[in-house]
DNA sequence: CGATAATCGAGACGGTACGTCTAGTCTTAGT
DNA sequence: ACTAAGACTAGACGTACCGTCTCGATTATCG
């Protein structure tokens, strides 16, 4: 959610086990309404891109007021934001050796990046993120930055135990895979993701092993 | 010039094996114009923004009619697309061995996108350029193509002599090239762009470095 | 009350000659919010002027929910109604000569419409009726008639007494007397209602009277 | 004309007898449009009332695009003022006696009200007068104004000749007439204007007449 | 006394209009 | 034919109200 400084709803542990929602005063957003609203925002942005994707045509597509956008996000970007970036983190990849965790990372990127909608979207969304602050806050905070962390963790792992290199620059492997999978999937607009993660995850293992 | 549909002078082969210029009635279109409107947008993408650089700001900040910037381009993209991008090709590096080849190559694209005009109006030309085919025309042929063709000879020549992996893909090589360039300078706003060409032009002679 | 459609209490002619008052269930309606809301209403006219005077604003300013007010009156221009037009109608001038008695219907409308929220509120008022068939019919029937009465009753003691002409059109001099007041006091924005209200007196009495 | 700050071109008396347009650069605002606009003004106040004449309703109707009317004039009720009052003066009475003239003055303020146009769109322009000082200076200076002096001329003639009495007010005579033609017109509606304004001059002339 | 039902403040909701801004085309008048 | 200036249609933007609705809390009446 982009602003959320007011939860509609908040958990609060009772007495006991139990656990009850204490609800404001007043009605409550519907969060059905939020769903409906990012997934019109995904279609849209497959048939009509990301410059035709105005408010106007998700709030008429959704069936929905103007004004009940607005209340939810400040601006397209924020939308398409939500509707691309999964809130959840990465899923974490357990105890696996360097090669795969890397693997499941590089080919993580290329499935976000790939998925039609974030085609469209993402080079629409790197342009606003320029000029509004907060967006870049949001994609750095959220985004980016758990990502950089659990790279800079298997990296300094693998430097413990010898495996990578001791010069190798997280920001550097950050850029080759995100800008990677960016430029091919929504520049190049190349088809199969799965393939190109493959020979890029080969190439930057390549590149970080020590030896 | 950007489209040259209407080019204010034909070159058109005489009889024998003279050249000669046909000019048509009326004033010729005024290059200064062409190099002050180009000039106009480089310092406006940095001033405001790929979203804040208007047409109608460019006619206004160059002096300008709007139509005369019409006649030239077709779209805002058109235009940011030759304020920064070079029309010239890179220049040949000469006899020099694939490390600095590759390197030149690498600093060349960090240059480049690290532009204060191209941070911002690279991604804004990116969202562009999934919408308007003409524009993805002129990217791929004018951009992409030469640097690809450049590399893949260098590549080539790496093989031969052993020096390079036979498997390495040059595409995956030029959107981690690229993709990297973008999203450090782009994205990130890095602000060191020599640093990160070099720290990736190590990772990535080290991935495709053949043993 | 504007609306009445859910009176909170509802007279009940009983089996015989009785009058019972029969309650809903839940607590009755707080004739204080009534009061607060005109008295919001009348100041909200007077600083913000007709159009500024959102529904909005009355119940924000007025420490109230917007439904409460929809509760008791079914547009703006009904609460306007009931702010500015008193519910009770006029005293009765007993027995005075007919000068006095027009002097002072005269004089009623010039204090009627110089309150200060009543020059902001009755052409917007009057613009409202035009497409409100049930806001006229109370305006007619609650403001105008009773006075278009007294009128008659007045002329008709004059022609009988032979001081008024026989051909004066009573509707003709209920248009001058509104009229003009509205004219004067919400157009022209006129200061000293009293002495506006007396030259016109003066005026229509030389038009009616016989001789 | 609203606004008219840039006249369009602009008469200059030559050296001589001549005359000659002196036009700025560029095209000219089309008259055309500024007809049509008023015409479509005209008709939806008929149709839809002065509420339900939204300037997008003028806008599309009259096959015009917003930005074209708000271009001419600032608000809706500055356009509805032009669609009503006409621009050109009162034509000249001549030389005819006081009766006649100040009937025929009362006879142009009822058909002025009585226009379709005219019974919806005035009380809203009352309205709107009070809050827009620019439109309430156009309206005193352009319509009040000359009518005032028309009648004051009226009356002082009269005072001269002794055919009227000397304490007539001129503003209290005003009030009556567009106060009577808008009450009886806008608000009660009534359908024959011209009866109104015979009975109202009646009224009036008696009121004034000397003896 | 407890169930019932209407009140109240708060605010979400679908709509509609506002007034502004930009895009891209077209027209005018001057060079 | 070019230029500067700017009018024009089209349509998106973000804001403000409107009138309806739902929510949870409160409170008076009635069984």
């Amino acid at each position: 959610m982009a602003d959320g400084e007011v939860p509609t709803s908040t958990r609060v542990t009772g007495g006991g086990t139990r656990t009850r929602a204490v609800h404001r005063l007043g009605p409550q957003r519907n969060p059905e309404i939020d769903r409906t609203i990012l997934e019109t925002t995904r279609t849209l942005l497959v048939e009509r891109g990301y410059e035709g994707t105005s408010i106007d045509a998700i709030a008429t597509e959704a069936g929905v007021g103007r004004p009940t956008i607005y209340r939810r996000w400040r601006t397209k970007a924020h939308i398409v934001h939500d509707a691309i970036y999964p809130s959840i983190e990465p899923a974490d990849t357990g105890p696996a050796d360097l090669p795969t965790r890397i693997g499941l990372l590089v080919s993580g990127a290329f499935a976000l990046f790939g998925q039609p909608a974030a085609r469209s979207g993402v080079p629409g969304l790197m342009a606003a993120t320029r000029s509004d602050q907060e967006l870049r806050q949001r994609l750095v905070t959220e985004q980016l930055d758990p990502v950089r962390a659990a790279l800079r963790h298997m990296l300094d792992e693998g430097i413990a135990t010898g495996k990578v290199r001791a010069d190798v620059d997280v920001d550097t492997l950050l850029d080759a895979i995100a800008g990677a999978a960016i430029f091919a999937l929504g520049v190049r607009d190349e088809a199969d993701a799965e393939e190109r993660a493959a020979a890029l995850t080969a190439l930057l293992l390549r590149g970080i092993t020590a030896r």
